[in-house]
DNA sequence: TTAATTCTGTACCGATTGGTAGGAAACTAG
DNA sequence: CTAGTTTCCTACCAATCGGTACAGAATTAA
Protein backbone atom coordinates (compact mmCIF):
# COMPACT_ATOMS: atom_id res chain seq x y z
CA UNK A 1 0.00 0.00 0.00
CA UNK A 2 2.48 2.73 0.86
CA UNK A 3 5.40 3.66 -1.28
CA UNK A 4 5.94 7.32 -1.72
CA UNK A 5 9.06 9.24 -2.58
CA UNK A 6 12.09 7.90 -0.72
CA UNK A 7 14.08 9.98 1.71
CA UNK A 8 17.07 11.70 0.18
CA UNK A 9 19.08 11.64 3.43
CA UNK A 10 20.04 9.17 6.13
CA UNK A 11 18.20 9.92 9.35
CA UNK A 12 20.96 8.69 11.67
CA UNK A 13 23.63 10.68 9.85
CA UNK A 14 21.46 13.77 10.02
CA UNK A 15 20.93 13.17 13.73
CA UNK A 16 24.68 13.00 14.23
CA UNK A 17 25.10 16.34 12.48
CA UNK A 18 22.42 17.82 14.69
CA UNK A 19 24.20 16.42 17.74
CA UNK A 20 27.43 18.09 16.72
CA UNK A 21 25.71 21.44 16.32
CA UNK A 22 23.69 21.31 19.55
CA UNK A 23 26.77 20.10 21.42
CA UNK A 24 28.88 22.96 20.14
CA UNK A 25 26.41 25.84 20.28
CA UNK A 26 23.86 24.78 22.88
CA UNK A 27 20.12 24.49 22.49
CA UNK A 28 19.40 28.21 22.56
CA UNK A 29 22.46 29.10 20.52
CA UNK A 30 21.44 26.80 17.68
CA UNK A 31 18.94 28.03 15.09
CA UNK A 32 16.88 25.97 12.71
CA UNK A 33 19.02 27.38 9.92
CA UNK A 34 22.15 26.09 11.67
CA UNK A 35 20.50 22.70 11.94
CA UNK A 36 19.23 22.41 8.38
CA UNK A 37 22.56 23.59 7.02
CA UNK A 38 24.53 21.07 9.07
CA UNK A 39 22.09 18.26 8.36
CA UNK A 40 21.92 19.05 4.66
CA UNK A 41 18.13 19.10 4.55
CA UNK A 42 15.34 21.68 4.44
CA UNK A 43 13.07 22.67 7.26
CA UNK A 44 9.99 20.72 6.12
CA UNK A 45 12.09 17.57 5.90
CA UNK A 46 13.43 18.20 9.37
CA UNK A 47 9.95 18.66 10.79
CA UNK A 48 8.59 15.61 9.02
CA UNK A 49 11.41 13.38 10.18
CA UNK A 50 12.13 14.62 13.70
CA UNK A 51 9.31 16.90 14.86
CA UNK A 52 10.02 20.38 16.11
CA UNK A 53 13.22 21.73 17.62
CA UNK A 54 12.43 20.42 21.09
CA UNK A 55 11.67 16.90 19.88
CA UNK A 56 14.76 16.89 17.71
CA UNK A 57 16.82 17.83 20.72
CA UNK A 58 15.30 15.02 22.76
CA UNK A 59 16.30 12.55 20.05
CA UNK A 60 19.76 14.08 19.92
CA UNK A 61 20.13 13.79 23.68
CA UNK A 62 19.19 10.11 23.56
CA UNK A 63 21.72 9.56 20.82
CA UNK A 64 24.36 11.37 22.85
CA UNK A 65 23.78 9.09 25.82
CA UNK A 66 23.88 5.98 23.66
CA UNK A 67 26.97 7.06 21.78
CA UNK A 68 29.55 9.35 23.38
CA UNK A 69 27.94 8.88 26.79
CA UNK A 70 27.92 5.12 26.72
CA UNK A 71 31.13 4.93 28.74
CA UNK A 72 29.11 5.61 31.90
CA UNK A 73 27.17 2.37 31.62
CA UNK A 74 30.41 0.50 30.87
CA UNK A 75 32.07 2.07 33.90
CA UNK A 76 29.33 0.84 36.22
CA UNK A 77 30.13 -2.70 35.15
CA UNK A 78 33.70 -2.50 36.43
CA UNK A 79 34.53 -5.07 39.13
CA UNK A 80 35.49 -2.77 42.00
CA UNK A 81 34.11 0.49 43.34
CA UNK A 82 37.47 2.14 42.84
CA UNK A 83 37.54 1.16 39.24
CA UNK A 84 33.99 2.34 38.66
CA UNK A 85 34.87 5.80 39.92
CA UNK A 86 38.16 5.88 38.05
CA UNK A 87 36.56 4.99 34.78
CA UNK A 88 33.79 7.55 35.27
CA UNK A 89 36.22 10.38 35.92
CA UNK A 90 38.69 9.45 33.21
CA UNK A 91 35.88 8.77 30.77
CA UNK A 92 34.45 12.20 31.49
CA UNK A 93 37.80 13.81 30.73
CA UNK A 94 38.05 11.97 27.43
CA UNK A 95 34.48 12.83 26.50
CA UNK A 96 34.45 16.55 27.27
CA UNK A 97 37.95 17.29 25.99
CA UNK A 98 38.02 15.07 22.95
CA UNK A 99 39.94 16.16 19.89
CA UNK A 100 37.22 15.57 17.33
CA UNK A 101 34.21 16.67 19.36
CA UNK A 102 33.05 19.96 20.85
CA UNK A 103 34.50 20.75 24.26
CA UNK A 104 32.16 20.29 27.18
CA UNK A 105 29.21 18.03 27.85
CA UNK A 106 25.90 18.33 26.03
CA UNK A 107 24.02 17.40 29.16
CA UNK A 108 25.79 19.93 31.37
CA UNK A 109 25.37 22.59 28.72
CA UNK A 110 21.66 21.88 28.57
CA UNK A 111 21.24 22.43 32.29
CA UNK A 112 22.29 26.01 31.61
CA UNK A 113 19.76 26.53 28.83
CA UNK A 114 17.39 28.53 30.94
CA UNK A 115 15.61 30.73 28.44
CA UNK A 116 11.82 30.71 28.14
CA UNK A 117 11.71 28.14 25.32
CA UNK A 118 14.13 25.73 26.95
CA UNK A 119 12.13 24.45 29.89
CA UNK A 120 11.58 21.02 28.41
CA UNK A 121 15.21 20.70 27.39
CA UNK A 122 16.41 21.61 30.84
CA UNK A 123 13.94 19.23 32.43
CA UNK A 124 15.06 16.36 30.18
CA UNK A 125 18.72 17.00 30.92
CA UNK A 126 18.09 17.11 34.65
CA UNK A 127 16.11 13.87 34.52
CA UNK A 128 18.93 12.13 32.68
CA UNK A 129 21.45 13.38 35.21
CA UNK A 130 19.34 12.24 38.13
CA UNK A 131 18.94 8.76 36.68
CA UNK A 132 22.66 8.47 36.06
CA UNK A 133 23.54 9.47 39.58
CA UNK A 134 20.98 7.05 41.02
CA UNK A 135 22.55 4.23 39.04
CA UNK A 136 25.97 5.19 40.37
CA UNK A 137 24.70 5.29 43.94
CA UNK A 138 23.20 1.82 43.62
CA UNK A 139 26.49 0.55 42.22
CA UNK A 140 28.50 2.13 45.04
CA UNK A 141 26.19 0.59 47.60
CA UNK A 142 27.43 -2.78 46.37
CA UNK A 143 31.10 -1.87 46.59
CA UNK A 144 33.22 -2.99 49.52
CA UNK A 145 36.54 -1.43 48.59
CA UNK A 146 35.77 2.23 49.14
CA UNK A 147 36.72 4.42 52.11
CA UNK A 148 33.91 3.76 54.53
CA UNK A 149 33.78 7.17 56.10
CA UNK A 150 30.98 8.37 53.82
CA UNK A 151 27.72 7.00 52.57
CA UNK A 152 27.36 5.92 48.94
CA UNK A 153 24.78 8.58 48.17
CA UNK A 154 27.09 11.44 49.09
CA UNK A 155 30.02 9.80 47.37
CA UNK A 156 28.00 9.34 44.19
CA UNK A 157 26.95 12.98 44.36
CA UNK A 158 30.56 14.04 44.84
CA UNK A 159 31.74 12.05 41.85
CA UNK A 160 28.93 13.57 39.83
CA UNK A 161 29.95 17.03 41.02
CA UNK A 162 33.55 16.44 40.02
CA UNK A 163 32.64 15.25 36.53
CA UNK A 164 30.37 18.29 36.20
CA UNK A 165 33.28 20.49 37.14
CA UNK A 166 35.47 18.77 34.58
CA UNK A 167 32.83 19.47 31.93
CA UNK A 168 32.76 23.16 32.82
CA UNK A 169 36.54 23.34 32.74
CA UNK A 170 36.59 21.78 29.29
CA UNK A 171 33.89 24.14 28.08
CA UNK A 172 36.00 27.01 29.36
CA UNK A 173 38.94 25.84 27.29
CA UNK A 174 41.10 23.68 29.57
CA UNK A 175 42.87 21.02 27.55
CA UNK A 176 42.80 17.25 27.86
CA UNK A 177 46.17 16.69 29.50
CA UNK A 178 45.64 19.25 32.20
CA UNK A 179 42.16 17.87 32.88
CA UNK A 180 43.60 14.41 33.12
CA UNK A 181 45.99 15.59 35.84
CA UNK A 182 43.17 17.33 37.70
CA UNK A 183 41.04 14.21 37.46
CA UNK A 184 43.82 12.01 38.74
CA UNK A 185 44.37 14.29 41.70
CA UNK A 186 40.66 14.20 42.44
CA UNK A 187 40.65 10.42 42.23
CA UNK A 188 43.61 10.15 44.55
CA UNK A 189 41.90 12.42 47.06
CA UNK A 190 38.52 10.73 46.92
CA UNK A 191 39.72 7.13 46.85
CA UNK A 192 42.26 7.31 49.63
CA UNK B 1 26.90 74.51 32.38
CA UNK B 2 25.01 71.33 31.82
CA UNK B 3 21.91 70.38 33.71
CA UNK B 4 19.43 68.47 31.68
CA UNK B 5 16.57 66.32 32.74
CA UNK B 6 17.50 64.20 35.74
CA UNK B 7 17.44 60.44 35.59
CA UNK B 8 14.22 58.92 36.85
CA UNK B 9 15.93 55.74 38.07
CA UNK B 10 18.90 54.75 40.14
CA UNK B 11 21.59 53.23 37.95
CA UNK B 12 22.94 50.87 40.62
CA UNK B 13 19.49 49.58 41.49
CA UNK B 14 18.75 49.02 37.82
CA UNK B 15 22.03 47.17 37.47
CA UNK B 16 21.06 44.91 40.36
CA UNK B 17 17.78 44.07 38.64
CA UNK B 18 19.66 43.30 35.45
CA UNK B 19 22.01 41.07 37.42
CA UNK B 20 19.10 39.12 38.83
CA UNK B 21 17.64 38.55 35.37
CA UNK B 22 20.90 37.60 33.67
CA UNK B 23 21.76 35.33 36.58
CA UNK B 24 18.45 33.54 36.42
CA UNK B 25 17.93 33.27 32.66
CA UNK B 26 21.43 33.48 31.20
CA UNK B 27 22.74 35.90 28.62
CA UNK B 28 21.04 34.32 25.65
CA UNK B 29 17.85 33.55 27.53
CA UNK B 30 17.37 37.17 28.55
CA UNK B 31 15.72 39.56 26.10
CA UNK B 32 15.84 43.32 26.13
CA UNK B 33 12.19 43.26 27.08
CA UNK B 34 13.00 41.09 30.10
CA UNK B 35 15.67 43.56 31.06
CA UNK B 36 13.69 46.75 30.63
CA UNK B 37 10.73 45.23 32.49
CA UNK B 38 12.87 44.15 35.42
CA UNK B 39 14.81 47.39 35.49
CA UNK B 40 11.69 49.52 35.19
CA UNK B 41 13.03 51.60 32.30
CA UNK B 42 12.63 51.81 28.53
CA UNK B 43 15.04 50.63 25.94
CA UNK B 44 16.45 54.04 24.99
CA UNK B 45 17.18 54.74 28.65
CA UNK B 46 18.94 51.42 28.94
CA UNK B 47 21.07 52.12 25.90
CA UNK B 48 21.91 55.64 27.03
CA UNK B 49 22.91 54.51 30.49
CA UNK B 50 24.59 51.17 29.91
CA UNK B 51 25.30 50.75 26.20
CA UNK B 52 24.07 47.70 24.33
CA UNK B 53 23.25 44.27 25.71
CA UNK B 54 26.86 43.12 25.66
CA UNK B 55 28.15 46.17 27.49
CA UNK B 56 25.35 45.93 30.03
CA UNK B 57 26.30 42.33 30.69
CA UNK B 58 29.93 43.29 31.20
CA UNK B 59 28.86 45.85 33.82
CA UNK B 60 26.60 43.25 35.43
CA UNK B 61 29.41 40.74 35.55
CA UNK B 62 31.69 43.25 37.26
CA UNK B 63 28.97 43.99 39.79
CA UNK B 64 28.49 40.27 40.39
CA UNK B 65 32.16 39.83 41.18
CA UNK B 66 32.20 42.83 43.48
CA UNK B 67 29.01 41.81 45.26
CA UNK B 68 27.97 38.18 45.54
CA UNK B 69 31.39 37.05 44.34
CA UNK B 70 33.40 39.09 46.79
CA UNK B 71 33.75 36.13 49.15
CA UNK B 72 36.53 34.78 46.92
CA UNK B 73 38.81 37.71 47.62
CA UNK B 74 38.01 37.43 51.35
CA UNK B 75 38.79 33.73 51.28
CA UNK B 76 42.22 34.32 49.82
CA UNK B 77 43.04 36.46 52.85
CA UNK B 78 42.52 33.58 55.27
CA UNK B 79 45.60 32.72 57.34
CA UNK B 80 46.13 29.10 56.29
CA UNK B 81 45.92 27.26 53.00
CA UNK B 82 43.37 24.89 54.47
CA UNK B 83 41.15 27.74 55.49
CA UNK B 84 41.46 29.43 52.10
CA UNK B 85 40.20 26.30 50.38
CA UNK B 86 37.49 25.71 52.97
CA UNK B 87 36.13 29.20 52.63
CA UNK B 88 36.18 29.02 48.85
CA UNK B 89 34.20 25.81 48.72
CA UNK B 90 31.73 26.72 51.44
CA UNK B 91 31.36 30.20 50.01
CA UNK B 92 30.59 28.71 46.62
CA UNK B 93 27.86 26.55 48.12
CA UNK B 94 26.30 29.55 49.81
CA UNK B 95 26.51 31.64 46.65
CA UNK B 96 25.10 29.20 44.15
CA UNK B 97 22.40 27.77 46.38
CA UNK B 98 21.30 30.91 48.18
CA UNK B 99 17.68 31.30 49.17
CA UNK B 100 17.14 34.77 47.76
CA UNK B 101 19.20 34.48 44.61
CA UNK B 102 19.00 32.40 41.44
CA UNK B 103 20.55 28.96 41.69
CA UNK B 104 23.87 28.54 39.96
CA UNK B 105 26.73 30.87 39.18
CA UNK B 106 26.49 33.71 36.68
CA UNK B 107 30.06 33.15 35.60
CA UNK B 108 29.65 29.41 35.06
CA UNK B 109 26.38 29.98 33.23
CA UNK B 110 28.10 32.47 30.93
CA UNK B 111 30.75 29.95 29.93
CA UNK B 112 27.88 27.96 28.41
CA UNK B 113 26.50 30.89 26.44
CA UNK B 114 27.93 29.74 23.14
CA UNK B 115 25.54 31.20 20.59
CA UNK B 116 26.79 33.45 17.81
CA UNK B 117 26.10 36.71 19.67
CA UNK B 118 27.70 35.59 22.90
CA UNK B 119 31.35 35.39 21.98
CA UNK B 120 32.32 38.47 23.97
CA UNK B 121 30.34 37.34 26.98
CA UNK B 122 31.96 33.94 26.98
CA UNK B 123 35.39 35.50 26.55
CA UNK B 124 34.83 37.86 29.48
CA UNK B 125 33.63 35.06 31.72
CA UNK B 126 36.60 32.89 30.86
CA UNK B 127 39.01 35.74 31.51
CA UNK B 128 37.49 36.35 34.93
CA UNK B 129 37.74 32.66 35.77
CA UNK B 130 41.36 32.49 34.67
CA UNK B 131 42.30 35.48 36.79
CA UNK B 132 40.56 34.03 39.83
CA UNK B 133 42.31 30.72 39.52
CA UNK B 134 45.67 32.42 39.05
CA UNK B 135 45.13 34.36 42.27
CA UNK B 136 44.28 31.13 44.08
CA UNK B 137 47.38 29.42 42.74
CA UNK B 138 49.60 32.26 43.93
CA UNK B 139 47.98 32.07 47.35
CA UNK B 140 48.45 28.32 47.57
CA UNK B 141 52.10 28.68 46.63
CA UNK B 142 52.52 30.58 49.88
CA UNK B 143 50.76 27.97 51.99
CA UNK B 144 52.75 25.51 54.09
CA UNK B 145 49.92 23.52 55.62
CA UNK B 146 48.66 21.63 52.59
CA UNK B 147 49.35 18.02 51.59
CA UNK B 148 52.60 18.31 49.71
CA UNK B 149 51.97 15.56 47.22
CA UNK B 150 50.70 17.92 44.53
CA UNK B 151 51.76 21.20 43.11
CA UNK B 152 49.77 24.37 43.88
CA UNK B 153 48.75 24.87 40.27
CA UNK B 154 46.99 21.51 40.03
CA UNK B 155 45.46 21.92 43.46
CA UNK B 156 44.12 25.35 42.53
CA UNK B 157 42.68 23.89 39.34
CA UNK B 158 41.06 21.07 41.29
CA UNK B 159 39.45 23.45 43.76
CA UNK B 160 38.21 25.49 40.83
CA UNK B 161 36.84 22.35 39.21
CA UNK B 162 35.03 21.37 42.38
CA UNK B 163 33.39 24.77 42.79
CA UNK B 164 32.39 24.63 39.13
CA UNK B 165 30.77 21.29 39.77
CA UNK B 166 28.95 22.68 42.76
CA UNK B 167 27.61 25.47 40.58
CA UNK B 168 26.30 22.99 38.03
CA UNK B 169 24.69 20.92 40.74
CA UNK B 170 22.94 23.97 42.10
CA UNK B 171 21.80 24.99 38.64
CA UNK B 172 20.38 21.49 38.21
CA UNK B 173 18.35 21.89 41.37
CA UNK B 174 20.39 20.38 44.20
CA UNK B 175 19.65 22.16 47.47
CA UNK B 176 21.93 23.96 49.86
CA UNK B 177 22.16 21.35 52.60
CA UNK B 178 23.01 18.52 50.28
CA UNK B 179 25.57 20.67 48.52
CA UNK B 180 27.09 21.54 51.85
CA UNK B 181 27.55 17.86 52.62
CA UNK B 182 29.09 17.24 49.20
CA UNK B 183 31.41 20.19 49.66
CA UNK B 184 32.49 18.98 53.10
CA UNK B 185 33.25 15.55 51.72
CA UNK B 186 35.30 17.10 48.97
CA UNK B 187 37.19 19.24 51.46
CA UNK B 188 37.91 16.24 53.64
CA UNK B 189 39.24 14.34 50.65
CA UNK B 190 41.35 17.15 49.24
CA UNK B 191 42.77 18.45 52.51
CA UNK B 192 43.77 15.12 54.03
C1' DT C 1 -0.76 4.33 -17.25
C1' DT C 2 -3.10 5.73 -13.34
C1' DA C 3 -3.98 6.41 -8.48
C1' DA C 4 -2.25 6.84 -4.09
C1' DT C 5 1.41 8.10 -1.18
C1' DT C 6 5.47 10.42 0.62
C1' DC C 7 9.13 13.41 0.30
C1' DT C 8 11.54 17.94 -1.45
C1' DG C 9 11.99 22.81 -2.29
C1' DT C 10 10.40 27.49 -2.41
C1' DA C 11 8.20 30.86 -0.53
C1' DC C 12 5.91 32.51 3.06
C1' DC C 13 3.77 33.33 8.06
C1' DG C 14 3.30 36.04 12.55
C1' DA C 15 6.12 36.92 16.45
C1' DT C 16 10.15 38.40 18.51
C1' DT C 17 14.94 39.81 18.35
C1' DG C 18 18.44 43.75 19.32
C1' DG C 19 18.58 48.48 18.31
C1' DT C 20 17.17 53.52 16.98
C1' DA C 21 14.75 58.14 15.30
C1' DG C 22 12.51 62.01 16.85
C1' DG C 23 9.80 64.83 19.58
C1' DA C 24 8.00 66.01 24.25
C1' DA C 25 9.40 66.74 29.06
C1' DA C 26 12.34 68.25 32.83
C1' DC C 27 16.11 70.19 34.47
C1' DT C 28 20.33 74.26 34.98
C1' DA C 29 22.63 78.48 33.67
C1' DG C 30 22.13 82.98 32.36
C1' DC D 1 11.68 83.95 30.68
C1' DT D 2 14.93 81.85 27.38
C1' DA D 3 18.63 78.91 25.66
C1' DG D 4 20.94 74.82 26.16
C1' DT D 5 21.23 70.19 27.71
C1' DT D 6 19.90 65.67 28.99
C1' DT D 7 16.53 62.17 29.69
C1' DC D 8 12.05 59.92 28.67
C1' DC D 9 8.53 57.77 25.79
C1' DT D 10 6.25 56.21 21.62
C1' DA D 11 6.74 54.30 17.56
C1' DC D 12 9.33 52.20 14.47
C1' DC D 13 13.36 49.53 11.93
C1' DA D 14 15.53 45.45 9.46
C1' DA D 15 16.74 40.86 10.62
C1' DT D 16 15.94 36.62 12.46
C1' DC D 17 13.28 33.40 15.08
C1' DG D 18 10.52 28.77 14.94
C1' DG D 19 7.19 26.86 12.05
C1' DT D 20 4.09 25.88 7.80
C1' DA D 21 1.25 25.92 3.00
C1' DC D 22 1.52 24.33 -1.23
C1' DA D 23 2.89 22.53 -5.45
C1' DG D 24 5.93 19.51 -7.96
C1' DA D 25 8.88 15.31 -8.00
C1' DA D 26 9.68 10.50 -7.05
C1' DT D 27 8.30 6.29 -5.68
C1' DT D 28 4.93 1.67 -5.19
C1' DA D 29 0.65 -0.79 -6.15
C1' DA D 30 -2.64 -1.93 -9.35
Amino acid sequence: MPGGRPRSFDADTALDRALEVFWRHGYEGTSLTDLTTAMGINKPSLYAAFGNKEELFAKVLARYLDGPGAYTADALAAPTGREVVERLVRGAVDLVAGEDTPHGCLCVNSVHACGPDAHAVRRDAIAVRKAGEAALRRRLEQATDLPSRHDPATLAALVHTITDGIAVQAAAGRGHDELRRIGDLALHAVLT
